[in-house]
DNA sequence: CGTGGTTTCTGTAAAGAAACCACGGTGCCTTACT
């Protein structure tokens, strides 16, 4: 078929399966390039149609789609929304199914009545799981909250990182990362980490002019409490208040219930029936505010949330801009206030630390030198929890030293390499990653005390640029920011450029008198155009 | 790194200061016990 007939039967069944009549320039990219089986890495805001770009496709491609997804409440929502469409069958495969319904779902997994088979990145680390959906013919694979292999990879979900082996053993489908928010880099470590062949990638713009945007800077954690409580009884409408941990949920959930607001806490150790009861109020409008930690959010696309506010600093921009994206979804007016001391960066600083899996990727690699092994054999080689070693392996995976064979054995892939050069290199990529995490926070910092348009600045922090201030943030108001971006002697977002001791970077916002660089090596570095100058401190190349 | 709660110190009574310590987020999964 050609590719306008493709692309005109993806429309026709948009249309009939689906109900929708039309479809925008990015989707219909996207879908183009997956029905074309090109790899495709599409950066949509929610409520965008994301979901789509896969769900068209599927429908001409001959067998079973995967759709990797990080939390099984997602997936069942997706699911539901399948099934009210006139489209074949969406199953899961996950940890609290019987065995007789996880027999069901692979018996229509194998007789191809199954189309979408939703799992987390856990399941795919089983052999039987792989092998299973290698047999039945995986026609499209698709991670969506792509933004999870870079956030939640490192340590957290190690397995998020483990999926490049796991496509080449189901035959190298075409593969669609999906996300709302991803900066540069983020692009980049889910490029690499997925293994994407020369994506088209589809980006489509971060910009959301009826946020206002506004900072409110403190010196004392009391006066920045009680000032919290203050701004937000007095928001009107209905809104979020994040914090940074669990334990201020419910202080102020409970401040604020005390001045008459309808607050409810949410955080990640609440039992399930509880944290089910605050979703279902949010949803029906019967709350006036969420207090919540991060674990509030995703999957979530409520239109009238009029504010967001943030108790402190999340632990990076990317976050911070998901999370203050859940207002004004219905392009009304909506607040935005970040209630900022500097002091709370360290608290981020502490929470995104992480140990160097030295003593696993030692282990990992003598285990591997007499022969490969699988996943189980490893687990006897290197006791201790499954996540270190998951770890490792992504590590070493990524460095190259270790490869996935189709049999889902790890094997070394040089043998003569010394166990030393081997685990210092992974050791090297950890801390490059550990590095970028931590200049992620310091941006936040960046952002908190600019000077100049607070929208311009996080626009460029997503490779957006602004052409005039925003009018719509504290700092406009304020009069500071100057009409044109001052040109920066040289340097303009994009520009790739070289520092002697930082090395290569890219140049991704600048301001009247300030850049910021985003290094290969050592992540994001603020200077000062003057000391630039004059000390010709950055070479263009 | 910063905060909040508890213990120790000082020097002989009670109470305030200093020192010390534990804690801080996101969710899969597994498996043994009620």
């Amino acid at each position: 078929m050609s590719d306008d007939g493709k692309m005109a039967e993806l429309r026709r069944l948009a249309a009939d399966r689906f109900g929708w009549a039309e479809l925008s320039a990015e989707q219909t990219e996207a879908m183009r390039a997956a029905a074309g089986e090109r790899d495709v890495l599409a950066v949509l805001p929610t409520g965008a149609g994301k979901s789509a770009i896969y769900q068209v496709p599927a429908l001409v491609l001959p067998g079973p789609t995967v759709i990797v997804s990080p939390l099984l409440a997602l997936q069942r929502d997706q699911i539901e929304g399948l099934d009210a469409a006139p489209v074949p069958d969406a199953v899961a495969l996950d940890s609290r199914q019987s065995a007789g319904e996880r027999d069901r779902v692979w018996a229509a997994i194998r007789g191809g009545t199954a189309e979408y088979v939703f799992l987390s990145p856990e399941q795919l680390a089983k052999d039987e799981v792989v092998t299973g959906l290698a047999e039945a013919g995986v026609s499209l694979f698709v991670v969506d909250e792509a933004h999870c292999v870079s956030a939640w990879g490192h340590d957290f979900r190690p397995d998020y990182l483990r999926l490049a082996p796991v496509i080449d053993r189901l035959g190298r489908p075409p593969v669609i990362a999906l996300t709302a928010t991803a900066a540069a880099p983020v692009r980049d470590d889910i490029v690499a980490a997925l293994g994407l062949r020369d994506p088209v990638r589809v980006i489509a713009s971060f910009d959301r002019p009826n946020l206002h945007l506004a900072v409110a800077r403190f010196t004392d954690d009391a006066g920045k409490r009680a000032a919290v409580v203050d701004r937000v009884a007095a928001m009107s409408g209905s809104g979020l208040l994040y914090t940074a941990s669990r334990r201020e949920t419910e202080d102020y959930a409970e401040a604020l219930s005390a001045r008459g607001v309808r607050a409810f806490a949410y955080h990640g150790g609440m039992k399930a029936a509880d944290r089910d009861a605050v979703h279902g109020r949010f949803a029906a409008g019967e709350t006036d505010v969420v207090v919540a930690t991060s674990a509030f959010g995703m999957g979530i696309d409520q239109p009238g949330v009029r504010f967001v506010v943030h108790a402190s600093v999340p632990d990076s921009v990317d976050t911070y801009y998901q999370q203050i994206g859940r207002a004004g979804r219905d392009g009304e007016p909506a607040e935005v206030l970040l209630c900022y001391r500097p002091e709370d960066l360290a608290r981020q600083r502490f929470l995104t630390r992480s140990a160097p899996p030295e003593a696993e990727l030692r282990a990992v690699v003598e285990a591997l030198r007499p022969g490969p092994l699988g996943r189980r054999q490893l687990a006897e080689a290197v006791p201790g929890p499954s996540a270190r070693r998951t770890r490792a392996l992504g590590l070493l995976e990524r460095c190259g030293d270790v490869l996935t064979g189709p049999d889902g054995r790890f094997a070394l892939t040089d043998g003569r390499a010394g166990t030393g050069a081997v685990v210092g290199r992974a050791l090297e990529a950890a801390e490059r990653a550990a590095e970028l995490v931590r200049s992620r926070v310091e941006m936040l910092r960046a952002y908190a005390e600019t000077t100049g348009c607070r929208r311009r600045y996080l626009l460029g922090y997503f490779g957006e640029e602004l052409a005039a201030p925003c009018g719509n943030c504290d700092t406009c108001e304020a009069g500071a920011t100057a009409e044109e971006p001052s040109p920066a002697g040289e340097f303009r977002a994009e520009h790739v450029v070289r520092h002697a001791e930082w090395g290569r970077g890219v140049v991704m916002t600048v301001e009247e008198d300030k850049l910021t660089v985003l290094f290969d090596d050592v992540g994001y570095r603020t200077l000062s155009l003057p000391v630039v100058q004059e000390q010709d401190l950055l070479e263009r190349c």
